[in-house]
DNA sequence: CGACTGCAAATTGTCAACAATCTTCAATTA
DNA sequence: TAATTGAAGATTGTTGACAATTTGCAGTCG
């Protein structure tokens, strides 16, 4: 009998499960704003959304719960998270050490292949830039640092950095979150870049980190206005 | 130890739901090792067994999911998720980044009453050591860097570092998390809380981030016997 | 002897109904 | 008028039942 079990196969299966594309569904649209911070979800509005009962609604609420997208009050509802400053700092802060450690991993560990994809990402942002375009620089901002996390190469580094940012995306300020200076942060993003390309990873490290200091920076100068 | 004022039975009853619960039971199971690791979980049985319908038990398997407890195959089950040496090392590699950080905030931010607490549980330990009572000390570690990561201050990243350390212990090989080499675990502790007292952020940072990497050295040492 | 087939039992996935709780809002009262 | 009370409706919490799927195990065939 063949037993192989591929880790393509698993995630399939997985994803075929009802209250996980639910799951994956809600996060979109909460991600993308249709579901505003604060407000109240109604579980029986999502079931016939979804063409679905409100078991496998509540079972993605749950998870969703766990990963401090959505708060749950007993016998009110659940409702989409909200992010104050002092929280986005409090993410801040761990991003910081976390940003540092993939700017170290990236550049020990990219292949060149990666590096060229990430100075292509660089370039394109540069485009944006020039083409004033903030929301696409926006979107291949979040590319880029994904693909960072990515290329470090760590599965659970990728996980709970993730679930960081996802948090910061909640914060009600977001449109501000690097403060006009989009130019300025590219900056930064391009001597990431070449210090991954020097394969100077203590460089790399410190770099990125400083670009998460730099960021939270700009958000704090955005949220004084 | 330090902790917050008990809440009332009222609050209890009102703020915990019953699949909340439910999963922090399943949790003590799992983490107590009453759940084996690679197990697969039965919610027929949990539910006769917490006296309840499978519904809330399904909710709370949901959110152990998401927290990487547990994993599941559609139309399978649920299972204990095994933690392999290569995933030990990836929790190990991030734990390190945020134990540095953990160390630096804490001597930024302990009071004088949690300094006071933190070289009680040493002291603790080194009892614990003088007796060869491993159990003891493995209990007193655990508290000893929940107390560390507590006095941080910071919420995210107290929910980041409890994750990955419950992953840690889902290693199959958790018995020898510490190779053995309790005493020298303990002389590191103790360098830590010397820093803290002293003010010294830099140096708290640095010799838990220390600390960190010499635990991975000696889980790596008894997984290679 | 080993492999395959197909039924029975066990288990998970989903649903619809009912119970418990909260919210709304109009009527009542001081 | 302002506060209170108490239904009526809406919403969440939980349950037991049913459908879909997997698993275990005879019995059969090559």
């Amino acid at each position: 009998m063949v037993q192989a079990a591929a880790p393509t196969v698993l995630q399939l299966v997985q994803s075929n499960s009802l209250p996980g594309l639910v799951q994956a569904e809600i996060e979109k649209l909460i991600l993308r704003g249709e579901l505003a911070v604060g407000q109240r979800i109604n579980e029986s509005d999502l079931a016939s959304r979804f063409a679905m009962s409100r078991g496998p609604i509540r079972e993605a609420l749950r998870a969703l719960e766990e990963s401090r997208l959505v708060r749950s009050e007993k016998n009110r509802g659940v409702f989409v998270r909200e992010v104050s400053v002092r929280e986005a700092d409090e993410i801040y802060d761990v991003r910081e050490a976390l940003d540092q450690l993939i700017g170290h991993r990236v550049a020990e560990r990219a292949t060149p292949v990666q590096r060229l994809a990430l100075e292509s990402v660089v370039a394109e942002m540069d485009e944006a830039t020039t083409l004033k375009d903030i929301k696409r620089y926006h979107a291949l901002n979040l590319t880029f640092h994904d693909m960072l996390v990515d290329f470090a190469g760590n599965t659970r580094l990728t996980e709970s950095y993730r679930l960081l940012t996802k948090g910061l995306l909640l914060f009600r300020l977001r449109g501000l979150q690097d403060g006009g200076g989009f130019a300025v942060s590219n900056t930064e993003h391009r001597a990431v870049v070449e210090a991954v390309a020097a394969r100077d990873a203590a460089r790399a490290g410190r770099l990125l980190r400083r670009h998460a200091i730099e960021s939270r920076a700009r958000m704090h100068r955005a949220a004084r206005k």
